[in-house]
DNA sequence: CCCTGATTCGC
DNA sequence: GCGAATCAGG
């Protein structure tokens, strides 16, 4: 993963945004491993974490604190699956449309996150869903279409260089117009979505089957 | 199980 | 610096 400009300043975008860090990742095709990583890095504000906070402040480390940590069983883990990184498709196929099946489990865990969460996200994904039930039947039991992609549905995850940002202040859609590189390259700056990084035009177009990008 | 973000540490 | 592996809470 190239971190150019760019890729930094989406990265910021989406995660002053409250997207999830997986959310930024599928739109980055990056893991959320990558965003978390960065983010930190960066210095990004931190987000409600679902855990208990690790650092203490001061008069910290009660004698009873639990192990740090279990030895570095850090395996030198098998790379052999690196190669799949251009298909960006990765380990994302864990992530069915199973929850469009499934609208009687949604709801209480909607009802749930809703309140601990940014709403954006719950509206991304609610926005996206109706596209992908309707593509559902279409879809062919091709399980590896991972040559030539047909459509790519999402803006590149990659920029080379300058480029005009949206000159005014706040959140501004950051849908890529032209080819990045190109000189007439910017971004679209269109006021967005309340909670979504695109205006409603390129949202509409952003957010179709939100899981099954395959790019 | 699923999700989430945080941290570690080999590269 | 990067990010996969891992941890850990909901």
């Amino acid at each position: 993963m190239d971190w150019t400009d760019e890729t930094i300043a989406r990265l910021r975008e989406l995660w002053s945004q409250g997207l999830s860090t997986a959310e930024i990742g599928r739109q980055l095709s990056i893991t959320k491993n990558a965003v978390v990583g960065k983010a930190h890095r960066l210095g990004l504000p931190p987000r409600p974490s679902p855990i208990r906070n690790r650092k203490v402040k001061d008069g910290e480390t009660p004698s009873t604190e639990v192990p740090r940590r279990k030895p570095p069983t850090r395996k030198s883990a098998a790379p052999a699956e690196a190669t799949a990184d251009l298909l960006g498709d990765k380990v994302d196929a864990k992530a069915t449309p199973a929850k469009v099946d499934a609208p009687k489990a949604a709801p209480a865990k909607a009802a749930e996150t809703v309140a601990a969460r940014p709403v954006v996200a719950q509206v991304a994904r609610a926005a996206a869903v109706p596209p992908l039930k309707a593509e559902a039947p279409a879809k062919p039991p091709a399980p590896e279409p991972r040559v030539a992609p047909p459509v790519r549905p999402a803006p590149p995850p990659r920029f080379t260089a300058s480029i005009d940002r949206p000159t005014r202040r706040g959140p501004s859609c950051c849908w890529p117009i032209g080819d990045p590189g190109t000189p007439g390259f910017h971004f679209c700056g269109a006021t967005p979505l309340p909670g979504k990084p695109y205006c409603a035009e390129h949202a509409a177009i952003a957010y179709v089957k939100i899981r099954d990008r395959r790019d």
